[in-house]
DNA sequence: TTATTAATTGTCGTTTTGACAATTAATAAT
DNA sequence: ATTATTAATTGTCAAAACGACAATTAATAA
């Protein structure tokens, strides 16, 4: 029998850093953490990964388990192997930011974990390494949505182009004219209009769209460019 | 004394897909595979992280030992950690991609590993899932340089602009126009014209540049589009 | 001296960008 | 009913970037 004898083997784990938008502001939910050590303080979504599942399936799982969402937009940021960064035993982290409608999160909400969500500006103090993965992962979706459409994961099936553009804004910490806004989101190809306007917000009110998934699925790796003098 | 109890516990590897140019062509360094199973099989380079050492580090200390290199341009890819992805222990690798200079390497040869050259579409059958590794890396590698000034990493200190214009091609896989090529490369400001030519491609001879080392380091985080229609 | 070759610079119409103005569709105030 | 107000939407336009293609240049070989 083969083995790689004497190799030292170590935790591996899965953490998350779940976006929301409120429809004004940025917001990652956090939850309290359940064991030992650091138990009750404010930690990502996490947990270790299984004996027969990926990396990717433990991070489905634990958004499933912690949130009761399924099929959430979730991409692999980078992995966390300081060998010190866990004090109790060494556990490599893979780091997972998620994309998900707020909404649709709180009307499945599961209160078998204390999660709540905090203005990205406003969280507070982390486990480990978590406040540098929430860093992290913030760039990094900054970065992946200056170039791909992947912002539309955190509305509503039906959504306004001033809410979109308020996410653009808040996602790219700038301002951005709603005019040119509106005709380069448009001239993408990638919004249905609907004929039913919001009129919560304003008197004129607001045409919804809804997105266009077929091309949505061809042009989610097709390059955009929505913030006019992206620095990354 | 805390611990996680009953948690199963992995190997952890890093594997390294480095990239090289030759002039050419861009081509893999491949190794022979040194222990059980699959021994003597082509393979990517690699090992297990140490105790005391991150992923990074293991990667960075794993390229030194096999190509005598140091301050390689390191790029972490993604985790590959499928259950039986390794047929005889569970490990979980990390995925890097290196470019280095293809001559600097060939200086330093260190010959207790045998490693070779292979031009990237025709690697051998590699072991595991280290194709599909090189697959991905070969994709991150596009996406990458088309956005970022990455290229440079690959080629001498002292290069022209037609031996620069070969790379992107070979990188994107298709024809750049070189008139274009060159005033827009030029006018990134990265590149320092030197008095000396290179005679060795033509009669007419292409002048040597060479990075600014400054401006590269300030804009490595920049943006460049430096591929007309681009697809990804 | 001339032909040849590859590097480099130039031209120009089209498209994209982004600053800013004007119009529109509704409600609230008079 | 009319007017003021507000936010959404459509328009305008000059500057910049893009990309197809031509012309020039600096060398060597014939």
């Amino acid at each position: 029998m083969i083995e790689y004898s004497r190799q030292p083997h170590y935790l591996v784990a899965v953490d998350c850093i779940v976006f929301g938008f409120d429809g004004e502001h940025l917001k990652i939910l956090l939850v309290k953490r359940g064991l030992e050590p650091e138990i009750n303080k404010w930690s990502l979504m996490g947990g270790f990964v299984g004996p027969d599942e990926s990396p990717d399936d433990a991070a489905n799982r634990v958004l499933k388990k912690m949130t009761g969402l399924e099929g959430v937009y979730l991409e692999q940021m980078q992995i966390y192997g300081e060998p010190h960064r866990d004090p109790i035993e060494r556990t490599l982290s893979v780091g997972y930011f998620a994309l998900i409608d707020i909404h649709k999160y709180e009307a499945q909400l599961n209160d078998d974990y204390e999660a709540e969500w905090f203005l990205i500006n406003e969280r507070p103090k982390l486990i480990f390494d978590h406040n540098q993965m929430v860093i992290d992962a913030r760039k990094k979706l900054r970065y992946k949505a200056a170039l791909h459409p992947i912002l539309f994961e955190m509305l509503p099936k039906k959504f306004t182009i001033p809410q979109l553009h308020i996410l653009f804004e808040e996602v790219n910490d700038t301002k951005i004219d709603t005019r040119n806004f509106s005709r380069k989101i448009t001239s993408t190809g990638l919004l249905i209009k609907l004929a039913e306007k919001d009129r919560t917000g304003s008197k004129k009110g607001a045409f919804y769209f809804k997105l266009d998934k077929k091309k949505y699925a061809a042009n989610a790796q097709a390059f955009l460019n929505l913030v006019p003098n992206l620095k990354v």
